[in-house]
DNA sequence: CGAATACTTGATAGTCCTCAACTCAAGTGG
DNA sequence: CCACTTGAGTTGAGGACTATCAAGTATTCG
């Protein structure tokens, strides 16, 4: 096995440049910018729901537990995506940051009372964030219930490239995953075991290369990956 | 085993009265009341989405599927609910009657263009709409990736007698659910067989009785079954 | 360089699926 | 009104897939 080339590699995610407009919007007052460290929280389930969030750099985990500590990630957001909006009092997610990342913190009520938000904008962008949310819903629905662990697998490798290829515009070669074995397993709805015996399947199969660089994955052959994902 | 006492039996779903601006609204022109049969599709995976509708009467399904057949239902809507709400052009599910079922059209451009909608309440019922649907998905997104058949189930149940006392105000002794077993697997993630099995499991276990009736569901320990539902 | 962590691999077990037969309820036609 | 048909639902046996438990290996970080 091959150690993948470096300089062909995309980096998963793509730093977000701090425009000016959102500077202004930073010092204006009404929101902040916050960084946040590997596996620290964001804001917790059950906690009052007063700030939503924009992913500045890094990759920010939503996540719900069952009471024994079983646990389902419901998405995985990067630079430029909104997480935390909600329609009640508190979250009913917890975020936490899957590496070291930088979030901009926005005042709830913005949300609440779009006539004196301080962004028209962004007012637009948390209803079209909540749908674009649902949709990705949706169709993960349609994996945890219906797919097998071949196919969960090839799914999740195809959508995470097919981010990587959106925010760099050309398909990449290596697609360096930010985020561990466990939180791709409870993405899901596997076993750490399972993912990684999927995956040296894969690799066996040809169709993927593991490099040394355990979370590096190149894909050697998208159109067997794309199906093996089943799809609609 | 006893037959349930239909006089105590709440039906599922309750038909929504339709009231006088409803009927205003329909004979405004921009929409309009479709009668649908059991099984008839209201509209389908891949249309142009030029619509979206309310359940007066009846249920409807929201699902997809694989290319191979495996489908997955997304959703059960009840009188009120609003389904078919759409971010881009098409429809991303197909839609269903479980039983007869009568429903509302809205012309699209109502959403698109809140500014020239008929009713701006029905915008904002739009936005709700997606949000609670968003909501129930990632509700739903835990049953699919982590729990048992017999969680999956007790849930089921749970949710489904919520529903109905959320709809005539107080607990009722029987379930009547307008659903398959085709329909509750496809639901849950699992299989006819396995839906059937997990309620005799149930039956045997004293915490609900099944009636010769199949779909009706006497509930006879609720708090056994919240217990079995694996709670956050 | 060593310890801790992440990941992989193997053996085994359990859950759920598949295939098949059977029961039951409801609808049909004589 | 009843036998027949049909579809829905239940039950059983066996098997496949994935989880669990347990090492073992590699990588990362101090």
């Amino acid at each position: 096995m091959q150690v993948a080339a470096v300089q062909s590699a995309l980096v998963f995610p793509p730093i977000l440049p701090v425009s000016a407009s959102t500077l202004r919007q930073e010092m204006r007052g009404p929101t902040a910018i916050r960084l946040v460290g590997k596996d620290e929280e964001v804001f917790a389930e059950g906690e009052p729901a007063t700030h939503y969030f924009k992913v500045m750099s890094g990759v920010i985990r939503t996540s719900k537990l069952l009471c024994d500590g079983r646990r389902q990630i419901d998405a995985f957001h990067v630079p430029g995506d909104l997480f935390g909006i909600e329609r009640g009092a508190d979250y009913r997610m917890t975020a936490e940051a899957v590496g070291e990342a930088r979030v901009i913190a926005y005042r709830r009520c913005a949300l609440d009372n779009p006539a004196t938000a301080a962004d028209q904008t962004l007012a637009r962008d948390v209803v079209m964030t909540a749908f674009v949310n649902l949709e990705r819903a949706q169709e993960h629905m349609i994996l945890l219930g219906r797919k097998s662990a071949l196919e969960k697998t090839a799914t999740f490798l195809i959508e995470m490239a097919a981010r990587m290829d959106g925010a760099r515009g050309a398909p990449a070669a290596t697609l360096e995953l930010p985020m561990s074995r466990a939180d791709i397993a409870d993405y899901l709805g596997l076993t750490i075991e399972t993912v990684s015996r999927t995956l040296t399947q894969l690799e066996r199969a040809g169709v993927i290369a593991l490099s040394a660089v355990r979370r590096n994955i190149r894909l050697r052959n998208r159109s067997a990956l794309a199906d093996l994902a089943a799809a609609g």
